[in-house]
DNA sequence: ATCAGTAATATGAACGTTCAAATCCAACAA
DNA sequence: TTGTTGGATTTGAACGTTCATATTACTGAT
């Protein structure tokens, strides 16, 4: 398999008898050339299957058409389910203004800031997009610092450049425990886990203020980790304590699903006997009986917004100065009760 | 923000008073340079953090170490839960080669061909990496037909170039009906989907051949997609119909979820009153009860496969011979019952 | 017919690298 | 001394674009 070059711009030019730069103002700046031109040099283009070589436009223009994303060294038993969703969405809008998006995880012992490096120094990419933002992300100070364009789905501190877009967890966890104050309930509760993910933390700044708001009882508690057995068994805990709550806040789907099963186990229905009210929307609970109220994220916005605030910066050399936080998008259901 | 160029190998030979090609040498073949000079010369290129310019090398030497992936213009309410682990295998896997992966999918009413023309003719990959192969794939015949390296997730037809890996759904399946033989199932059910998903014949026609091999009574049933409703609906009616079986192979896990539903509903017991054997191990039903028996994909052999496959092709010009079939693993578990 | 002014196209150089060939420099044999 | 050898290093060219500048062709006014 020979490295086949392809067709070059000298290629087209001679056979339409014109120059390079003809060719190259056919594509790049077509109002320059005589339009009688322009269809006959589009006509060799078209025939000969030209294309620019990414690599020597990248080489004089500088800029690659490429936005990096570093994945999480995820844990593979356990991958994030949005994911894949939230990846579509990005690659669309990526897509749309000419953009790809390029996959990269650190090699085996190499921190995620030295990765970025690498792609820096060689000049491979002209943005990143970053998720899983930290409370204090090493990355994202390493970027600012770098002065390298880039975006987060998640906040970063006030004093870094404020090119984030998140969703406004604590606003729609507000209105969760509203629906609940709104049916009666006293006694509610917030399920979570203790690992430190700061949108778990909005989320459960949420509760609390909805809790405040209306006036009621809340509790909180607390799996040590994703593992369902450990969700399940503080579902458990809560469900036998006194004064049990009758509506649960799980800090997420993956956290309600451990709800549903505990509560079977305690002979409690979903909905009747205890409201239940969740966050992220996983596809798999359109199977859980009852139906699960949630709160759904706006993947296709969040993508789009974070690509518009990248090509921004990348393009226009304006960094964003605000960030953006969309609503997220309450579905009620019935395990919300009556 | 400036299009800031970065430090350039002619930066570098000067400050360390050699000339360019010795810096090249010093990064490309080290052996050439007389050590002492290797050394002082890799302190120079150290203290400037310099790196060689993608773009630059890629033009000269024609090799971009980047992979493509087309995403399928996923059905964006049901993402494929296990993509996201793909692709973190994927990512990791080429990451160990020094390669990156490119996520692209087409615009709006373009082509997945094109999309991929218009890579190869910008020079922008080294090789596809495809997934969701059909029987007689668009894009596999495409880049065949182009000589174009790539490597795919599912089985191609023998007379095209056997660059797959797949995982022996078959083998699974007659394994999995082996399973429930074993413990005395006569008449058994394969719940499936008609979206003609190729994986998804094969793990009907395990279901066969484990039926015919053990002379057990099969049925099929079909839900007409993936919806959750559809598929309690279609379980409702197997468990309903007369001569109801005493086991059910689910074509995924995804439909098992169905069966769970639809059985309790039908006031059945999974494990005890009925058998239930499926596909995927996807993390959810790690929350069912009881736990679901299941075949786990070899998610980072798979992807290990491809991109060895790929950098074969790519780097040594030699295509595989014959494609790879890894096995699926059981996991077994309380839903396949005593 | 001449000239200015502009529109259309062409030419040379540069982006940063690596390959191929050339040069330099010891060390050593004749 | 002269030449030979081989290792270490340098030089020129090329990869395929696009930018800046130069050239040519056309238009219309004098």
């Amino acid at each position: 398999m020979a490295a086949r070059r392809g067709v070059t711009i000298e290629d087209v030019a001679r056979a339409a008898g014109v120059s390079r730069q003809t060719i190259s103002n056919a594509l790049n700046a077509p109002h320059r050339l005589k339009p009688e031109t322009l269809e006959r040099v589009s006509a060799v283009i078209e025939e000969l299957g030209y294309s620019p070589d990414q690599s020597a436009r990248s080489l004089k223009s500088g800029t690659k058409r490429i936005i990096a994303y570093p994945t999480a060294a995820d844990d593979p038993d356990n991958p994030n389910p949005l994911m894949g969703g939230f990846l579509e969405a990005v690659v669309a809008s990526a897509g749309e203004a000419g953009y790809r998006i390029l996959l990269l995880r650190p090699r085996p012992g190499q921190s995620e800031e030295r990765a970025i490096d690498e792609l820096i120094a060689a000049r491979s990419v002209d943005a990143f997009l970053l998720s899983d933002i930290l409370r204090d992300d090493a990355r994202v100070a390493h970027l600012s610092a770098a002065g390298f364009p880039f975006a987060t789905f998640g906040r970063t501190l006030p004093e870094q450049p404020q090119a984030w877009v998140d969703v406004d967890s604590v606003q729609a966890v507000i209105d969760l425990v509203g629906l609940l104050a709104a049916r009666g309930h006293r006694r509610v509760a917030f399920l979570a886990t203790t690992r430190d993910q700061p949108w778990m933390e909005d989320r459960r700044d949420g509760f609390r203020a909805g809790v405040r708001r209306h006036g009621l009882v809340g509790q909180e508690y607390s799996a040590p980790g994703d593992d369902p057995a450990e969700i399940v068994a503080a579902t458990r805990e809560l469900l036998r304590g006194r004064n049990r709550p009758t509506a649960i806040v799980a800090g997420g789907d993956w956290l309600a699903l451990g709800v549903y099963s505990a509560a079977r186990e305690e002979g409690i229905e979903i909905g009747s006997g205890l409201a239940l009210v969740a966050f992220d929307d996983l596809p798999v609970t359109r199977f859980l009986q009852p139906a699960l109220t949630t709160v759904r994220l706006p993947l296709r916005q969040i993508a789009q917004a974070l690509v518009a605030r990248l090509l921004q910066t990348v393009e226009d050399g304006v960094a964003p100065q605000a960030g953006l936080l969309l609503p997220g998008e309450l579905v009620i259901r019935p395990s919300l009760g009556a």
